[in-house]
Parts: structure tokens; C-alpha cells; sequence
DNA sequence: ATTTCAGTTGCGTGCTGCAACCAAGTGGTC
DNA sequence: GACCACTTGGTTGCAGCACGCAACTGAAAT
């Protein structure tokens, strides 16, 4: 069951591709504002969609380190995006929550970049697009699922990772 | 013409979660030696792809700075990867290939690669893969195709680009 | 009191772009 | 042909961002 290996293989490219346009399209004229480091917008998009939750929700979620995570917090709570305020249940961990200000930003940006996809793929029909949206969607959730899932066994003999 | 505002926006929240995957998934366990510092692995991957060519070619390709390629290049040369020769008819460029030991590590990495690939989407049906695969690639192709065309304009007022 | 957990900070590393530079080719003028 | 400026392929110095790990603080939990 599953996927053949050719299969696989035929994923590779575009995924290769995809991969080093992060540093391209999405930097070249995506960006917030001149502050916000880019990195802390992805964050900011993605507590916009989840709602009020706490930072190691989003590290865990982006599977990134927690550190990370809270530099990206403080740039995103300086530049007055975010909110942050102590869980009442437990005084160790934070809520934070987008400001209004925060909400509008991502609106734009969000806009920005589909406006920029859309005219990428211009030619292509709508229907097309959600099919590949979806195909997409679910793809991610399951290579997530599987990163996760291998990622904290940690017993696959091949230790010294990410470095 | 085109997709619908609302399609491209669907098409965000995958590309987000699978830019944020870099980092993870292909650093964990996907690394080719410990020398060779994992970016200059995808220009390996690209150049066995390419066949032998200059330093620019691949950094247009792969819209990165010649920079870039170059120290990756000096990485992949010194692991024995690839050879430089310079060009007969041109003595500035350097022209790159594969060495055998190169091709081989790229068709192990790629198999790991795809392995891994093939556990994360192991409840999909082939066809469905292969239909991902299709579209991405095509997708992907556009969306250089309009990075590049947008990026070498450079005239859209936006100035202060990447950094 | 000890342990555990959420979050922060110090430090080192990798990847990147820009600016400055060198070397080689190109085109003009004398 | 010789000499000059100009362009082009590539490299190196430098600075910036993003990341992980280790060490730490303060607040639960046991």
C-alpha cells in the first residue's frame, strides 16, 4: 500500500523548488513592515488563524524550538501585533493574542500574497488551483503528522540532527 | 481569468506549513555526509539534474546570489562531489559536474528522500500522489517563471527588497 | 524539598545578500 | 596592433536573520 517510490521520487522537484523560493518570492516584496523579520509574520499569520493559545502551542504546532518562538513573540509584541497576558490558571505561560492592529496586517499581507499567486498562476483554472490546494492541504497534514511522529521516537540511531 | 482571490488564499496556509517543514523534515535525518552542510546538497541535486554548467546558471536557477553558489560550490568540491574545469571558450567561468561519488551520494539521498515521503502519504492512493506531483511541478514552474520576471523588473517602487 | 514544566537568554552555527574586488573578455580610439 | 574604458563571471569580506541547544528563572506538581 501506499505510494510508489517513483511516485515519490516525481514529488521530489517541486518540493526541491518550492523549498528555495521561500527565501525569494516570499521575502522579496512579503514582507510586514521593515521590523517585523518576516519569520515573526508567519508566526503572526498563524496565531491569527489559531486564536488566543500560548507559545509553546505555536512552537510545538510550527515544530520549531521555543526559544525561537519567544524571540519571534517579543519582536511581534514590540512592534504592537500581539497582546500578551498570564494564564490566570497557571502563571507560568502566556496567552497571547493578536491585537487588532495585528488582524489587519495579516489581512493585508494575506491578501498581498494571494494576489501575487494568483497572478503566478494566471493561466490556470480556479478549479485546478483548489485541487492543488486541497491535494496540498492534506499532504501537509499528513507529512506533519509523520515528521512529528518519527521526530520524537529520536531512536532512529541517527542522532547529532539539526546542526 | 485566473483563479479567484479566495482559491489563491486557500493556497497559502499548505505553502506556509510546508516552508516551515524545511527546517525540520529535510535537516532531521536527510543530511549527505556531516561535511556537506545540507544547502549545498540541493545544488548537488540540482546539477546531477542539469548535467555539467556554470556557477550562474545554477544561481539563476535557483534565484539565489552567485555568492551563494559559490560558497556552496568551494563546500561540494572540497567533499569530492564535483570538479570545476574552466571553460575552453571562456576562461572566467567555471564549468561544474558530477563526479561518480556525487551522482551516488544525490541517488541515496534522493531514495531516503522519497522513502520518507512514501511513509508520510502511506495511506494515499498512487494516482493521488502522482496528481500532486503533476500539479506542484506545474505550479511551481509558473511561480519562478513570475518570480523572476517580477524580480528583474524592479521598478515596482518597493526598493530595500530581501534584507 | 525535589522535581517538572513554561518560557527566556546566551551562544554558536548555517544560509543568505550586498558591496567590493579580481580576472577575463569586449569595444572603442589612436 | 596597442591602449583605454566598460562589461561580465566569479570570489571574498561583512552583516543580518533564523535556528537549536544549554543554562537559567520562576511557577506548578509531587
Amino acid at each position: 500500500m501506499g505510494p510508489t517510490p517513483e511516485t515519490c521520487g516525481e514529488l521530489l522537484r517541486p518540493l526541491r523548488a518550492l523549498m528555495g523560493l521561500k527565501q525569494v518570492a516570499l521575502q522579496r516584496g512579503l514582507q510586514l513592515s521593515d521590523q517585523v523579520p518576516y519569520a515573526a509574520a508567519g508566526l503572526l499569520t498563524e496565531l491569527v488563524h489559531r486564536g488566543e493559545c500560548r507559545v509553546s502551542d505555536l512552537a510545538h504546532h510550527r515544530v520549531v524550538d521555543a526559544s525561537v518562538v519567544s524571540r519571534q513573540v517579543n519582536q511581534l509584541e514590540q512592534a504592537g501585533l500581539i497582546t500578551r497576558r498570564p494564564d490566570p490558571a497557571d502563571r507560568r505561560v502566556s496567552l497571547l493574542r493578536t491585537t487588532e492592529l495585528g488582524d489587519r496586517v495579516v489581512a493585508e499581507l494575506e491578501q498581498k500574497k494571494a494576489e501575487w499567486i494568483g497572478e503566478a498562476l494566471v493561466d490556470w483554472e480556479d478549479a485546478k488551483v483548489r485541487e492543488l490546494a486541497r491535494l496540498l492541504g492534506d499532504a501537509m497534514s499528513d507529512i506533519r503528522r509523520h515528521t512529528i511522529e518519527s521526530g520524537d521516537h529520536s531512536d532512529s540511531g541517527m542522532r547529532e540532527g539539526t546542526r
